[in-house]
DNA sequence: AATAATTTTTAGACATACCTAAAAATATAA
DNA sequence: TTATATTTTTAGGTATGTCTAAAAATTATT
């Protein structure tokens, strides 16, 4: 059984090696959860006695296929529980993280299974980040951000790459949620902004925003 | 900041006072959550120093103000945590208690009253108990066995004081759930049993059965 | 009221997870 | 390649929350 400490240092060394079994440094960890190098160290003996890593003295740590699958399984309660925040409880897209950090705790593989049904088995959260099914497979489409689509194609909007308040009252503005379907009419190369065509309605945003709206495509 | 241990022994606490400011003794804290005599007192040094309990050594303890709305809040958040896991993933009664254990410590005043209110404000959890509402009040009208409702009154189901799983089977197949309305028709004297009506069909329940399905009189 | 039994507290340890400061290993630069 | 800088580890310490064993206080019994 991991505790809650582990699972955070999973996490991060997942997070630092792209989702592979890569290893990773010390310190680079020390900075992604915000401790001191001497900890990291400790703890990674301890994972180490589990068999969650793979871990060299001096050379870095890696995750070993439990210590994989573990943390997968952390990002996959994390990722349901802010699309049940956002979706069922109407919580904004940046309010969600810090009680999703507590949430994906909780130890219950049933309780995770049927909250994924009752959420309908959404495959992103509502950060655009893919969510892992049951046995751990990611959703083979990805995510990209508008200005990533070619003219003329449609796409629904799956998330948001940035969490700034004042960006989420804007889309709020321009009728931009979860869900709604954005289509490209052009791109001005001059400086990178997009025409867009929200509900049959034209509209004309920065670069800024364009990168910031993830979409799957249609 | 109230820790996950902290949190627990205000529950035993609040219990095992019944509700009440009344103090308690050191060993039947020991008892309520298992640990050791030792244990308790050690930790009601420092819910004492946290002014969360009144501590005379010997005489026992006692919540203070802060220490009962805190321990009122968890309990809400217990209780409405189980009303999610049976109303909509699905699980059974007598399955929530220990998820419901780990989800009421999540620390998030916006989300329990989000939750209470998607939720449709429940007065009572799956196993009957009142749940205080966010100013840590409890319901008025009180849960009672259908043994105790008198001959031609009519309640209404709001949970079980036993969570055996050949009772739930058995109350399954009586057709007896959360919501369902049950008129008593008649009581025996000679063994308690009860007729009851449920949708209009007739039925018979020894007095054990009785006993244990909470209902509020309508 | 004195003794026995029980309850409660204290004293001293242990595990987890963190810290600082110093030592050791590795990487970089002259 | 030797000196310097950086990274990583070790050694020793702290706070939380638990434990056992022994001491102290309270309650019950004769």
């Amino acid at each position: 059984m991991t505790t809650l400490a582990e699972e955070n240092y999973l996490k991060a060394i997942l997070k630092l090696s792209n989702n592979s079994f890569e290893s990773v440094s010390t310190n680079s960890i020390a900075k992604e959860i915000d401790t001191k190098a001497s900890s990291v160290t400790d703890m990674i003996k301890k994972l180490t006695d589990k068999n969650l890593v793979n871990y060299q003295p001096y050379k870095g740590v890696g995750l070993t296929k439990l210590g994989y699958d573990t943390a997968i399984t952390v990002i996959r309660k994390h990722r349901l529980w802010e699309v049940f925040l956002v979706t069922k409880l109407q919580f904004q897209w940046d309010e969600v993280h810090e009680i999703a950090e507590q949430l994906e705790h909780v130890k219950s593989k049933k309780m995770v299974n049927r909250l994924d049904k009752f959420l309908g088995f959404p495959k992103y959260d509502p950060h655009g980040e893919p969510i892992p099914n049951s046995d751990g497979i990611f959703p083979s489409t990805f995510s990209k951000p508008i200005s990533e689509l070619n003219i003329n194609k449609i796409g629904q909007v799956i998330g948001v790459s940035q969490d700034n308040p004042t960006f989420l009252q804007y889309l709020d503005s321009l009728k931009i949620k979860l869900g709604t379907k954005i289509e490209v009419i052009n791109k001005i190369a001059f400086d990178n902004s997009c025409e867009i065509k929200i509900e049959n309605k034209l509209t004309h945003v920065s670069a800024e925003v364009a990168q910031n709206i993830l979409i799957k495509e249609l």
